[in-house]
DNA sequence: GCCATTTAATTTGGTTGTCAAATTTATTTT
DNA sequence: AAAATAAATTTGACAACCAAATTAAATGGC
């Protein structure tokens, strides 16, 4: 069976708790965690003491109380530096926060070339972190902990990258091979997981202990979070969310296979039916996002194909999230990612759809959300990927 | 944030341990759990006294080894009595075993009306438990635990069934109903999960961590096996394999919707199109499943109508169980339940349709294994969830 | 202005779960 | 019988918790 990996459970929860409710007192995180006050003196005596949490100043409190004032606690922001980096197709997205999880700095280094071996990547990786730390005066080796994202089957507790687009060779220990080029603890995931992980840490997701969230760009992502931690599948794979078959023998995958949920709405494959069934002179722009743009302008303005195209990726969207939420029903699930800025267009049909699919019980069905982040969204999710293995490593120290 | 729930995590482990591999030394436990022999000691010489765990003679041993001899544990069977009970449409059927899980006596009897209110199937579920005892001379107050299953929505920690076809209101507190009738401690929940209870405690998936169960009976079901535990959904309830949607606007199902997966491959389903293109003088039998006999037996004789039914349901069923190879990534998919009879007919077809709709990496694609039980699989997996409630009251109490 | 009251936070003392290292026990080999 | 080997246990210590008692820091009433 298992090997032991049972870490300092309250440890970890009442940091997770002051990161979730930055500015909360002592009797309050015992209250809310069921840890008993005398715990939570000790634990976050030896946090204060670690510089990973500063007391705050309560604020001159309206209501007039009695009794010993309580003492606010918050992440001390300057305790850290960290950075995210993600990797696509032909640049490189860093994001540098602090712990208090705010961007210090942010920028987008061009690739020199989409596909390459470990090492070069990780020189890449390196040149990206520099050029974003240069202007604020800071380093690589300022850093406490990087996390970085790429795209295909990524085992990031093992730290080894199976196959990905982005790497010449399969089954390569691409994060021993970044912390040795950088210096610097790195953990590595796939892309799919980063924005589960940025809402998880910074975004909608900051308290809930279950949720899915689910992304539209170039191809379609599912993070599932389970008990307040990313579940990354039973073999550290999994959540194909983009391949989920929506339809039998259906429209033809970039994957090769048939009927997958992307092929009906990733971009790509609206573009594939634009380009069948409207004339190219009727389609501005050149990149893949312009034409996209584009296609909505006219289906907006009345264009028929245009508007069945966008229908029917709404349909298929809700077939693909009401089959998520019958298997997982959760509280609540985050509809992210750039191409969300479209969702109202077809919200109504697919809210209506979506109810006429999940199993009807008698209680609230799950919330939707959508949290459209800008574009650093992937780069914050690595960020929070950097803060997960710090803390991960923080409490596993010896209390100093 | 959740209240602290962490109950003795190594007892629970070593039990589990021991119940998985029954007559295993405690050097092995170590060994396998990486719990430190010194723990082992403590904890067994516990279960033994409490009288869960007894120590079975070792085999006289083929190979001559030095050293003292390893002294194997193993469940004690007659440590306590336990029984499971599925209320169905039209009867109620009861397991009973020993603490080691083996069946002690079993029954079926007739409920006189398919729906009634709590205290009334309480009623039935007593005198059910009572004509199965009787028998072999106990009586419902020697049980130590008792699982009911019923199908519905059925929220097993709170005890409350929200709705269900058995019982004439909603959101009852059924287990306490029942524990009030029986005076026995009573675990209920919902009958897709059982099967799953049944396959770890008792089955093919004893000793593994994560696996996943596939019913399709009367209808199709789905239990999820995450980390050793039954996963019951976020909320409670979830899992609903039956209602994922394999096609948009498809063929209406019994639960009102479209396009659900038990609209293909459910018996209803099946007999529904065989009515519609085969003559009703073709088929034979009376009740459902003769009938099913009877369409298998025309397609395996050369009708192309009826090939052509059991064609299109293995196809959508392997669609359904890659969504759930995709989303999970088990290392273990076990097909159970009555009907897996048949699934030799289609077992080509559906692992060749499988194979095309999964997302093929660099590793061993899920094992999947066809476990066909007996009749009494709910009724054993009913006392699986009595066998669950009883180890989680023994090993919360104090150390005696 | 001083004492009672109230609430937050801390300290004290003790329990439990766990393990590393040393020791005992039970066996086979020499 | 002594040496070797392997399993199981005991010992001693430590870390994570918590309940109860105590201390700290404010306000309200007189």
């Amino acid at each position: 069976m298992s090997p032991r990996t049972d870490t300092r459970g309250s440890r970890r929860t009442i940091l997770a708790h002051i990161r979730a409710r930055s500015g909360i007192a002592r009797v309050d995180i015992a209250r809310d965690t069921g840890i008993s006050p005398a715990t939570v003196t000790t634990v976050t005596a030896e946090l204060l003491a670690k510089g990973l949490v500063a007391e705050v100043l309560a604020e001159p409190d309206s209501g007039t109380k009695r009794g010993r004032p309580r003492v606010l606690l918050a992440l001390n922001s300057d305790a850290f530096l960290l950075a995210g980096a993600k990797i696509s197709n032909n640049h490189i997205t860093v994001a540098v926060i602090d712990f208090g999880g705010e961007l210090v700095a942010d920028h987008v280094m061009p690739l020199p070339r989409a596909r390459g071996t470990a090492r070069d990547m990780a020189d890449y990786v390196h040149a990206a972190l520099t050029e974003t730390l240069a202007p604020i005066g800071k380093d690589v080796a300022d850093l406490a902990s990087i996390g970085v994202g790429l795209s295909g089957f990524v085992d990031a507790e093992s730290g080894e990258v199976h196959w990905s687009p982005t790497l010449s060779t399969r089954n390569v220990p691409f994060r021993d091979v970044l912390t040795d080029r950088l210096g610097v603890p790195v953990q590595i995931d796939n892309d799919a997981n980063l924005a589960a992980l940025a809402e998880l840490w910074f975004g909608a997701g900051r308290g809930m202990s279950d949720f899915i969230v689910l992304t539209i760009e170039e191809g379609v992502g599912m993070g599932i979070v389970l008990d307040n931690r990313l579940f990354r599948g039973t073999r550290g794979i999994g959540a194909e969310f983009g391949h989920i078959k929506v339809q039998l023998d259906g429209a033809l995958c970039r994957c090769g296979q048939r009927g997958c949920l992307e092929a009906y709405i990733a971009d790509y494959a609206l573009l594939r039916e634009a380009g069948a069934a409207i004339g190219a002179d009727q389609m501005d722009g050149t990149g893949a996002p312009q034409q996209i743009d584009s296609l909505i302008a006219l289906a907006e303005s009345g264009n028929h194909a245009a508007q069945s195209i966008i229908d029917r990726a709404g349909r298929m969207f809700s077939l693909g999230v009401a089959n998520v939420i019958n298997i997982f029903d959760p509280e609540l699930i985050i509809l992210s990612g750039e191409r969300m800025r479209f969702f109202s267009y077809f919200e109504e049909t697919f809210r209506q759809r979506l109810a006429q699919n999940i199993i009807d019980i008698d209680r609230d069905p799950a919330r939707i959300t959508v949290h459209t982040w800008e574009d650093l969204l992937w780069a914050k999710g690595a960020a929070a990927l950097a803060m997960e293995g710090l803390t991960d490593r923080i409490l596993q120290e010896p209390a100093g």
